[in-house]
DNA sequence: ACATATTCATGATCGCCATCACATAAACCC
DNA sequence: GGGTTTATGTGATGGCGATCATGAATATGT
């Protein structure tokens, strides 16, 4: 049966959300389109109708997730140790769309790698205004080092079945950023905090 | 036909060492038991009497492709321009197996997911070893800091279909890298290089 | 050398999943 | 309000891929 506009623009929404949380849950691959749609509170009849392919959700979620990713931070540490915590290693479906899925876009879709570029690069800038010393430049380059490190260091946490190493990773990857942020300012030449 | 021991040892290496690079370059999912098997020169059927399933052969390639990584790294700098290179970047096939398979291994085996704990903290450790200054603890917290780095930046810069992009988190982490690691040096108290 | 065990090839099987076909009934437009 | 459009449900379909069954031919142990 037919429903309104609206009610069609939240259903659509609703797969986006749910294929969202599943996708970061289990990877592309291991969700099905039936089961994105029962999550969704539909059949899998109707995904048809909203979106061109499983390819088309995969590219149109990315986009999605790593969209509305809060625009600024006003507390950065506190902010890096939530996501270097052990509750969000453990939460990845409701976790970092970037920590879960880049490694999963080398064989996406041309839109879903360009959609990751995007939002990447929208996070990168977040975290570059959000530090405190710096010259443009500066900023950007360290909030490439400090992004890198705690997506790396949360993949790895992830992949292992060691909860000690895990542990390990995360609090000295945590630790390792604050002196080297510390250091990199002194570095740079520019006020210390 | 039946094959020589000796033979068939050699028969197992080499469906290892297809199914390693198979998986770096492609993830476990899109890669078929007898894509691997025709790349090792054989056919499916005989699969089942190295491996007893997909996943077993998952779990033994992490462990293999993990095991000789190269014990020491004589010139760590040299090695780190290479690993965040665009070469290795783009050529992930016969790169490094952490940076291709550790955002795959969320939903794999217990036995997998063991073995990448196990690779990892050996390349932690070879890593550690070949840091120039600090104390046991100080080298294991700086090599966990910079790994994590190395392996984000390179997950992320293959994640996206931005080739400036894709550079500057090498370049940039790279740098951030050398900055940290002489930063965190001082902060250490040891001697600078 | 003989009997046996076993690797590997060929050829099913079986289930799963993306996608499509069609029906239904409600929304939209005039 | 009536005709048309269309979102969604139910039910195929078609291909792919992991796994198994069987056979052939050779290594292995004595």
């Amino acid at each position: 049966m037919r429903v309104s506009r609206d009610q069609m623009a939240m259903n659509r929404v609703r797969i986006l959300t749910e294929a969202s949380r599943l996708f970061r849950e289990r990877g592309f691959d291991a969700v099905t389109v039936s089961e994105v749609m029962k999550a969704a509170g539909q059949t899998h009849g109707g995904f048809y109708s909203h979106f061109a392919s499983k390819d088309d959700l995969v590219a149109q979620t990315v986009a999605f997730a790593l969209d509305g990713e809060g625009e600024t931070m006003p507390d950065l540490q506190g902010w890096i140790d939530v996501y270097l915590s052990p509750l969000h290693r453990d939460h990845a479906g409701e976790g970092c769309p970037t920590a879960s899925l880049a490694g999963l876009m080398r064989q996406q879709t041309l839109e879903a790698r360009a959609a990751m570029a995007k939002g990447l690069d929208a996070q990168i800038d977040r975290l570059a205004r959000s530090l405190p010393v710096g010259n443009a430049v500066e900023r950007r380059r360290e909030a490439i080092g400090r992004w890198s490190a705690m997506v790396g260091a949360l993949v790895m946490a992830r992949a292992v079945d060691d909860p000690a190493l895990a542990d390990e990773l995360l609090t000295s990857t945590r630790a390792w950023i604050g002196a080297a942020g510390d250091a990199d300012s002194d570095i740079s030449g520019e006020t210390s905090r």
